[in-house]
DNA sequence: CGCTGAATTGACTTCGGTCAATTCCTGTGG
DNA sequence: CCACAGGAATTGACCGAAGTCAATTCAGCG
C-alpha cells in the first residue's frame, strides 16, 4: 500500500493532495494484473464490477459495428481510469485491448462510489478529469466529422504522442507505435488502405519519419499548428473544487455558503498538504 | 427555492433522492434566463464561472474549425447540466447555442463543487450522469466515423427523438425539429446538400415523414433495429454509490480510514427517502 | 527459410462534396 | 391581403477524396 498509485500520480498532477487523499487512493486499487500486447482485458456488453487503473502499457477501446465495422474510441495511458464508460451501466460498453505489454489495477465500482463519499474532493475531481476527457473525445469527433484523412492522421498521431509524452517521458517526438493501419483507421474513420497512403503523405512531406513501429514528429509544433491540434489533458481546472476540509456544515441549505470562507483547495491546516510531486 | 428543479427531476429519474438532496439541489440553481431560439448563450473559448441546467426548450454546443466548418458536438435538453466542458478549464470549450426557445438557471461553479462535497452520493450520481453522456458521445462517434451519410441522419434523428420524448412528453414519432440542414449536417459530419437527399430518402421508403419543421418518424421500433440505436440515456445505474446514510462504516479495508471519521454527507436517519416520482 | 499477417500500391468505383440554379417558405411592410 | 425579400431547401451536373478489390512486397518469427 505504500507504493506509488498510477492514480494518485495523475491526480496529483492537478491539485496537491493530502496524505490521507492520497492513502485512500493507494489502498483503493487491488490486484495488479498483467495483460500481453493484443489481448483483450473486457469485451463489449460482459458484465463488469470493477474499473482498472493503468499502471503500465496502453490499450485502446472499441465497439464493433453490426455490418462488421469497428469503431475505436479511444486509447487509455497510464493513470487513465478505463472502463469508465460501463460505470452507468452494469456491463461494458466497450471492448478494451491491450495496446503493448500492460498492467491493470483492479478498483471495484464499490470502493470507487465509497472515495466520492469519503473524499468529495477528490471526487469533484474525478469529475473534472472526466470533463476533459470527454472534450477529447469531442475534439476526435470533429476531426472525424470535419477534417481530411490527412489531418486526422496527424491530429491522432500528436494526440498519442502529446499522452505518452506524460507517462513515458518520452524525448518529444519520437515514440512506439504498436498499432497497426487497421487500428489507426478504425480510430479515425478511415480504411487501412487509406491510412497507408496518408502516412505516405506526411512522409514525404517530411512531417512524419517511419522506422518500422517507430515513429518521429520533425515538427511538432507546426504540425500542431497545421491542423490545429490542442492537447486536452495536460491541465485540468481546480478552482472550484470545495474545500479539502471538514465535513461542512453538511445542513445542505441553509445557506450555501461554503463551511469556512476559504474555497478552493484545500483549506485545512491540519492535513498538510504535499507539494505536486 | 420551493419549486421543483429540472436537475432534481433528472436525477431523482435514476435514484430516490433524500429531502435533503433535494432541498440542496433546489438551492443550487440561481438566476433564471431566457433566449430565444437562435440566441447564443456563450462562446467558445469564453470564460464562464457557471454551468447552466436547462429548464425548457433545446440547445446544442458546437466549435468553429479553422478552416471555416463547424462540428456540432452534442445537443442539450430540459435536466441536461450544460458546459460541464468547460469546468476542467476555465473557459468554455463549445459555442451553446439556443435551438428553440430556452429558460437556463445559472449554477456557479464553485456551488457545484460544495454538491460534491455536502451531497457525495449526489457527485456520485452526476459522475455516472455523466459518463452515459460520454458514451453517447462515443456513438456518435461511431456513427460518424463508420457509417453512411443515411444512417447517420436516421440516428440523429432518432437520438433528438427519445430525448425529446423524456422530457416534452411527445406522443412517440412525430416532434418538431427547429434545426436547419445545416445544423443537422454539421452535427453527423455532412454538407446541408447531402443532408437534403439523405432525407428525401429516408422519406421515400417511407420511414420518416417530413411536414415543414415536423418530423414523424413511422416506425421506431424497425429504424433503429435497422441503424442498430441504443438508446443511452434513459438508464443510469446506481448499485455502485456510497450509501447515503452516516458516513462511516468506513469498512472499506482495515487500514486506511479517512483522517476522520465524519466527512463526507450528513448522514442521519432524519432524512427521509422519496419514492422515485 | 518458409509462413503469415501487415503494408504498399495500382486500377477502378462510389459516396459525398462543390457549385450553382431554382424553388419553397416565412415573415414583413406597403 | 398581397408583393417581395432573404434564408432554407431542393435539385442537377460535375468532381474528388476515400473506399474496394486485388496483387505484390515486406517484416517478423518459429
Amino acid at each position: 500500500m505504500p507504493e506509488e498509485s498510477p492514480l494518485e500520480a495523475r491526480l496529483s498532477q492537478h491539485l496537491p493532495l493530502t496524505y490521507s487523499e492520497r492513502d485512500a487512493l493507494r489502498s483503493l486499487e487491488r490486484r495488479e494484473r498483467l495483460y500481453q500486447a493484443g489481448e483483450i482485458v473486457v469485451h463489449e456488453g460482459e458484465e463488469t464490477d470493477k474499473l482498472y487503473v493503468v499502471a503500465s502499457g496502453w490499450l485502446h477501446g472499441s465497439v464493433q459495428l453490426k455490418g462488421g465495422g469497428r469503431q475505436v474510441l479511444r486509447f487509455y495511458f497510464v493513470g487513465d481510469l478505463t472502463t469508465t464508460f460501463s460505470i452507468a451501466w452494469g456491463r461494458s460498453a466497450a471492448t478494451l485491448t491491450a495496446v503493448s505489454a500492460t498492467t491493470l489495477y483492479e478498483l471495484p465500482r464499490q470502493a470507487f462510489g465509497r472515495l466520492f463519499r469519503d473524499h468529495p474532493r477528490l471526487g469533484a475531481l474525478l469529475y473534472g478529469v472526466s470533463a476533459s476527457e470527454h472534450v477529447a473525445m469531442a475534439d476526435r469527433l470533429t476531426s472525424v466529422g470535419r477534417t481530411d484523412g490527412i489531418t486526422r492522421i496527424a491530429t491522432l498521431l500528436l494526440d498519442i504522442r502529446s499522452r505518452l509524452r506524460v507517462t513515458d517521458g518520452i524525448d518529444g517526438a519520437t515514440f512506439e507505435l504498436p498499432l497497426t493501419q487497421q487500428d489507426l483507421g478504425d480510430a479515425v474513420g478511415l480504411t487501412k488502405t487509406h491510412v497507408s497512403r496518408s502516412l505516405k503523405v506526411l512522409a514525404e512531406a517530411g512531417l512524419v519519419d517511419r522506422d518500422g513501429k517507430i515513429i518521429r514528429i520533425n515538427d511538432v509544433e507546426r504540425l500542431s499548428q497545421m491542423v490545429d491540434f490542442q492537447d486536452r489533458h495536460s491541465h485540468v481546472a481546480t478552482d472550484w473544487l470545495p474545500p479539502y476540509g471538514s465535513n461542512g456544515a453538511g445542513e445542505a441549505n441553509g445557506s450555501s455558503k461554503p463551511a469556512n470562507g476559504s474555497n478552493g483547495a484545500n483549506g485545512d491546516i491540519r492535513h498538510q498538504v504535499l507539494p505536486a510531486e
